[in-house]
RNA sequence: GGGCGGAUAGCUCAGUUGGGAGAGCGUUGCCCUUACAAGGCAGAGGUCGCAGGUUCGAUCCCUGUUCCGCCUACCA
């Protein structure tokens, strides 16, 4: 079969199907830990098992995948290790969601079955997962795909709890705790998003008992709680109202009296007007000013946040309005409130006041502050050395910038809330005997109602206890909660990989090499697993924390479900290819600043993968057939060393290639190229398309002997691109590496490279050709291999069809940049010749003549060694700039009817053939003396300045005058050019162009 | 309230020892030139948010300011 046939435009979806599956097949992404080599390893951020990924795991992904696949083609002995979280409140909330559509409940269902229920949507949502995952390309170690709540992990977390309850630094109490009273749970303080809304500042008078006619005024945003006031504060030093200080006011709506305290703290004499009602139990402020003055707490709601008609009995509320508004959610029972204050002349007056309102990270409800037992981290100990790791430099946090906002928000931590009334997650490794707390016989019976009275006594322990040490009952109930999902996540790294054991996977990858995720969980996540990590391993966790960007719409929204702006990344790797849609994000991630991704820009790199696609049908279509055979080494010089190369045993086991893949012989068939699929029935029956040849890099041969000019350029050239790729991964600059990628290939190898070896191509079988089609092969297999870890599946399908030895790409060496393949002559030469050549062309582009129009052309330079290379690449401006060529000096020019252009040191000639409207021409020579005067004008007034020329540096002043110098030279050059053509244009012509 | 980031071509964004302002996409003109029209070639398009300061010289450093975004915070 015959390259030529090969389809002109890439089409991805059977590529990537192929090769994915080839590469699992083929077991390459597994990791050995008894492997040889530099360690490199990452972690996936485990993705919420609560549906698919979206456009933001794909970033994720892809950056985790595209240092991989480098680290893995260096040799190094890499692993990725992947998972999937529990999610606790998130993915309970997507179960219940299901059964009310059921028109059931989880309380329905009981405990058991509800969790068992969420286990059979977890399996559905991780395939999924996994799924995209493995779509995307992610060269993960599958074999070690891990779950938050496998029993490993799970032993993880009781360990930890334990120790940690051991060490003082888990304890449970009553506090005031962020509730959902949606999601009916305790949230930790970062999981309250605020969200600034118009609210209403209201003033109500509170009279002193003693003088119902004087008293203080308070002002709150939350009139409905004031039945659970128990004391109003002001300044001590407030002379307008610290006489009152220890006299009681009358609190209205109810029959109770609260006293007036002084307190500086909660006080700001400033605002309003300088009285504070106290509610301890629902206000974080007030409950800290309660402790300080020995308050009572009356808690006034229930836990679904509606008025609790007991508790507004005890807060001895008037009894027509605590009918009315018991059992009303917090909304409807303020207006009525507001009525009644009204009604009764408390309110004095109401402001509008913008505020902040906390609510729930996972379902947007409004949270209140609530009173109840919970399981909080002592987190201070655990904080300072991970704020030591990061400021000492053992954790480096890239972009750099963010650890500020790390260290900040370290420093101001204050006690983790882990307990989660919720039955998705990890149970608290906590028990309660039933003799000693007969309260917690309820847990049993109930479906999961209950709680337990902070009195309770626990007994944390890795399993239940066998006797109670207080009673010798052996009765026992486990607390009904489970533990905040970031606690497990906290431990991933090292959970991971077997610990609590001290495993061979421990010792070989931990502490991980780079950690990759989203700003959004610094907080959350990498904080938390900073501290655990240095807690229990004494190490930190990773090496390297990459932040990347949110993705946004191309608006710049966040994508969020409800605004259906969200791009599902399926469908954009459908459509365009995953590919292209890899390397969209790859260059979209400068460092700090969000992705606006556009479909536009998905397209744009699909049709870079195109490029690519018809670039390898040109080289294959030159390299059929021709280029000499020469039997490879059996064992690859590289790959011999490898860590990860496969052994031939595996290899023959491959279904689809054939056994002698990896060595294969001179010409020997294979079924991988760009037009047979690799289909195991089909495998064989392909003519070979693949050709066999010594498998060097280019510049592994001398540089510069017996190699074209064409050839030593763009092997000079492939260094610093080879070099610049690898820096930028380095210093995680995807965005640079990209760009580096996607100009070289398309505007070097592409734009001028092939162009220029075309007609030594059509020699035949000289031995210029034959050594072009090499370079011209070497270099692009080259490419293939430097770009894969951007387009994985798009290099492989090209690499396979190239001559190549080994069986994958993936596993190929990535390249590493040699300084010695410089040609700084070959280079200066292309200069030129890439000067005049784009010079004739936009003389072509002036004058109007057509592309086949053959144009009589002449050249020439100031410098006697660019005349020389005129000389020399001569042939290759004729066949670009596609007219006859001739070097000569100016003064053998002939004075009429030549267009001169004049770009850096040349000067290019195109003889005026025929009837044609030299306007343009001169409108053009016009602008670019005008702007090429500025320019002059601007260096020989900063040349003419004392101060410069005394104060800048000689190299600044030096190149100065070099520049002035050219641009003189040009410019005089110009003015001739011009004279000649206003010569030619009077009297206008009436046609133009050739006809 | 505090902190951080951003403002550069129509759009999305690069741009550090301070010295001639770039890319991609879009756009205009010509061209289906045997790898590629998802293409080729050649163009047009920018007082680098505003105002000061430092400097011989500022997109870059400093100060102030406007707008946008994010994080954070207990002023009821």
């Amino acid at each position: 079969m015959n390259s030529r046939q090969l389809e002109k435009i890439y089409e991805p979806q059977a590529v990537e199907a192929r090769w994915g599956q080839y590469w699992l097949d083929q077991g390459y992404f597994h990791a050995d830990a008894d492997a040889q080599g530099q360690h490199y390893s990452i972690v996936l951020p485990p993705p919420n098992v609560t549906g698919s990924l979206h456009i933001g795991h794909a970033l994720n992904t892809t950056i985790q995948d595209i240092l991989i696949r480098w680290h893995r083609m260096q040799g190094h002995n890499t692993l990725w290790l992947p998972g999937t979280d529990h999610a606790g409140i998130a993915t309970q909330n997507v179960v219940e969601r299901q059964l009310m559509a059921e028109q059931t409940s989880r309380e329905q269902l009981g405990r058991d079955a509800f969790v068992d229920r969420i286990w059979t949507w977890k399996r559905q949502s991780g395939d999924t997962i996994l799924g995209q995952l493995k779509r995307l390309g992610a060269s993960c170690d599958w074999a070690r795909l891990r779950f938050t709540m496998d029993d490993g992990l799970s032993k993880a977390v009781r360990e930890v709890f334990v120790r940690l309850h051991q060490d003082g630094l888990i304890y449970r109490g009553e506090r005031l705790i962020n509730w959902c009273p949606r999601c009916l749970t305790a949230l930790s303080d970062i999981e309250v998003e605020h969200e600034p809304v118009q609210g209403k500042l209201y003033h109500i008078r509170y009279p002193l008992s003693d003088e119902p006619h004087d008293g203080l005024v308070v002002a709150t945003t939350r009139p409905e709680t004031l039945f659970g006031d128990t004391a109003v504060a002001v300044h001590p030093e407030d002379p307008r109202h610290n006489r009152q200080i220890g006299r009681s006011l009358r609190l209205p709506l109810t029959g109770r009296t609260i006293p007036i305290v002084g307190d500086a703290v909660l006080v700001n004499r400033e605002f309003g007007t300088g009285a504070v009602k106290i509610t301890p139990a629902h206000d974080f402020n007030d409950f800290e000013a309660g402790e300080r003055h020995h308050l009572p707490r009356l808690s006034i709601l229930t836990h679904r946040g509606l008025l609790n008609a007991d508790a507004l009995r005890e807060a001895d509320v008037e009894p027509d309005l605590r009918d009315a508004v018991a059992n009303l959610p917090v909304t409807k029972a303020r207006p009525l409130v507001v009525e009644a204050l009204q009604r009764q002349d408390f309110l004095t007056h109401v402001d509008d006041y913008p505020m902040a309102l906390g609510k729930c990270y996972r379902c947007k409800t409004v949270v209140e502050p609530f009173l109840s037992p919970q399981w909080f981290v002592n987190v201070r100990p655990l904080a300072e050395p991970a704020i030591a790791a990061v400021e000492q430099g053992h954790i480096r946090i890239v972009p750099e910038g963010w650890t500020n906002n790390y260290l900040g928000w370290m420093r101001g931590l204050k006690d983790w809330c882990i307990s989660r009334q919720i039955w998705w997650g990890h149970r608290i490794p906590a028990w309660y005997c039933t003799t000693c707390t007969p309260e917690a016989r309820a847990i049993l019976d109930g479906a999961g109602s209950g709680s337990i009275p902070t009195r309770a006594t626990p007994i944390v322990s890795h399993a239940a206890p066998p006797v109670c040490p207080t009673c010798q009952q052996t009765r026992f109930v486990q607390d009904p909660d489970v533990i905040d999902t970031w606690f497990s996540s906290a431990l991933w790294p090292f959970s991971t990989m077997g610990w609590p054991d001290n495993t061979k996977a421990l010792q070989t990858w931990y502490p991980v090499s780079t950690l990759v995720t989203g700003l959004d969980i610094l907080f959350f996540w990498v904080a938390r697993m900073i501290m655990m990590g240095l807690k229990f391993t004494h190490s930190p966790p990773f090496r390297d924390v990459y932040i990347h960007a949110l993705v946004r719409d191309a608006e710049g929204r966040k994508m969020s479900k409800s605004k259906g702006n969200v791009i599902d990344p399926l469908t954009k790797m459908s459509q365009y290819g995953t590919d292209a849609l890899r390397f969209t994000l790859a260059s979209m991630a400068s460092p700090g600043r969000d992705i606006r991704l556009s479909e536009e820009r998905i397209a744009g790199y699909r049709n870079f993968a195109n490029k690519i696609w018809n670039a390898a049908r040109f080289v294959l279509m030159q390299a059929d057939g021709v280029i000499p055979l020469v039997t490879p080494p059996v064992v690859p010089a590289e790959a011999g060393s490898h860590a990860l190369q496969p052994s031939t045993a595996s290899a023959s086991e491959a279904p689809v290639v054939p056994a002698n893949a990896g060595t294969h012989a001179p010409g020997t068939p294979t079924a991988m190229s760009p037009i047979t699929p690799v289909v195991p029935a089909n495998a064989g029956t392909h003519a070979p398309l693949r050709h066999s040849c010594e498998l060097s890099d280019p510049g592994e041969e001398a540089p510069g002997t017996g190699k074209s000019f064409a050839d030593q350029w763009i092997v000079s050239r492939v260094h610093p691109v080879t070099d610049a790729v690898n820096r930028c991964l380095q210093d995680y600059r995807f965005d640079q590496a990209a760009g580096h990628l996607y100009h070289f290939i398309w505007h070097e190898y592409c734009d001028w490279y092939l162009e220029l070896i075309k007609p030594s191509l059509q020699e035949g079988d000289t031995a210029t050709a034959r050594s072009t089609r090499t370079t011209m092969v070497h270099t692009f297999e080259r490419l293939q291999r430097l770009l894969h870890p951007f387009m994985p599946f798009l290099t492989e399908e090209i690499w396979q069809a190239l001559p190549h030895q080994g069986d994958s790409i993936v596993l190929q060496p990535f390249p590493k940049s040699v300084p010695d393949w410089e040609n700084a002559e070959a280079e200066r030469t292309f200069a030129i010749i890439e000067q005049c050549v784009t010079t004739i062309r936009t003389g072509r582009a002036l004058l109007e003549y057509g592309p086949s129009t053959v144009l009589t052309i002449r050249v020439t330079a100031n410098d006697p060694d660019d005349i020389a290379r005129l000389h020399d690449a001569r042939h290759h401006i004729a066949h670009l700039g596609r007219g006859t060529v001739a070097v000569l000096a100016q003064e053998e020019w002939p004075t009429d009817r030549v267009l001169r252009l004049v770009v850096g040191r040349v000067t290019v000639g195109i003889t005026i053939e025929g009837d044609v409207d030299l306007n343009k021409a001169l409108a053009r020579i016009h602008k670019q003396m005008q702007a090429k005067q500025r320019d002059a004008d601007h260096l020989e007034r900063r040349l003419a300045s004392p101060d410069f020329v005394a104060k800048a540096s000689p190299e600044v002043i030096q190149e100065s005058r070099d520049r002035l110098a050219l641009l003189t030279a040009e410019l005089s050059l110009f003015a001739l050019s011009n004279r000649q053509l206003q010569n030619m244009v009077s009297p206008p012509p009436f046609g133009k162009g050739l006809g």
